[in-house]
DNA sequence: GTGGTCTAGACCACC
DNA sequence: GTGGTCTAGACCACT
């Protein structure tokens, strides 16, 4: 789990570091009950305070993916939203309407977009398949 | 051409601008050569300050979705970026990427999240399209 | 609107100011679209750090109490949760129990802690008269 | 007497020990003059660390529930605090008072607050009884 | 002007 | 050891 930042983007150091936990989440680099290494060892490895790691550990707080328990650290829970079902297809669809979007401006065709969706799922198949293996067909 | 906005949203006023103007492109409201409408007017309908509304267009601008022209107004010039092929693609592909990722952390299946974006991309297929014929077969 | 604040206490400052503002609320010093002292401004006057004041923004923007426009403002935007109703009744039969449990270890009577409930409900009647009117007879 | 812990919450597991043996006795689960589980059989039931529960335990001596007898245990002693009656008065009325704002706002009426208080007390009524009718009848 | 991000570093609470 | 709170102060983004 080696946490990269780029001080000088746009996008708040903060939230650079959520973006690749999630990454690290969905491609199996860190694994449902693993333990996040410590704020202060992600500090020191990415370089930044650890009060900015502290607000993005907090934020993956709230989006469910992680849990922390005071005093010991923060843990993956992460096995899908626990949202309601309307929620999640509709937060799908406008993501989903953002990225065509994103795409035309590209220059991009729907064949080129399509594509590049298939291969981005195809990299995480292992995580779903597990994930949906524990879901669904849990008498294994 | 009508421009909602939040003002409590995380994400910046003039960049839901943005974001509304480029969307309008995609989906065919506002075509090539059309004129936006005046800086103040979209201020006044998304009640917003006319500086933030300046500071949007100046973006749209600089992504190359629109010219201004001084003193005339601001016209859509937009028909896909003209960035080198390599960066579209690799550009793409970060985005679907995240796209996928997002999906996965929302709970959604492989199949869900495709399904998705076949349909936001046949919501724009009129634009693709028009778009496409103007740029493959010149010799019209 | 003046928040008071004791460094000394356990609970920590920008606690005892959320809890403050969701006082004044209740007890009508702050009313809907009213907008709250900037974060300065309360630091000033409170003698804490801005940082501090933020945290306790944020804290009352996440239930609800607040809403913040970046740039210009929080104003108090509370009329009742908007959570469900079931969740609403766990939640106060929650704090009724607590508050009785509490009062029971003080070596209350039953009948003393419904007496000062009343009298705590009395105090704040006005507001919530203005409140349920608003709600239930908007024909007025 | 089962104590059950949730390590992620943001309330410190000695203090929700503290909170649930609190409700135990005023519940009657635990009478005065009983015997609490041992320090290490608590700790092992609510899975927790021994020194989690020594702090509770000191706690609830510092608050006048339990008594410890070095080497032999924890006695239930509370049946009501021995706090002067002015200072009972004033903890109820600001406990009342919290409690009223809290239902403000989660959008309940007053009618809903007092009736969910009373809903409370009444669960409670058995101990009320008991330990008031050895405080105010002792004749017998 | 407003709030947001980040840093550096002190001190505390929890386990 | 862990995370949480608070401070001081710089700098940025938004309106």
């Amino acid at each position: 789990m080696l946490i990269k930042v780029d001080p000088a983007s746009s996008v708040p150091v903060y939230a650079q570091i959520v973006s690749q936990v999630k990454h690290a989440v969905a491609a199996g680099l860190l694994r449902p009950g693993e333990y996040l290494p410590s704020l202060r060892e992600t500090a020191i490895a990415a370089r930044v305070n650890p009060n900015t790691v502290a607000k993005a550990y907090r934020e993956l707080e709230t989006q469910g993916v992680i849990r922390t328990d005071h005093g010991r650290g923060s843990i993956v829970t992460d096995s899908g939203s626990d949202a309601t079902t309307s929620y999640r297809l509709a937060e799908l669809r406008r993501l989903a309407d953002q990225f065509a979007v994103e795409g035309y401006h590209l220059g991009a065709s729907p064949a080129e977009i399509a594509i590049a969706l298939q291969s981005a799922l195809n990299a995480l198949k292992p995580q779903f398949d597990s994930r949906d293996a524990g879901k669904e067909t849990p008498h294994e």
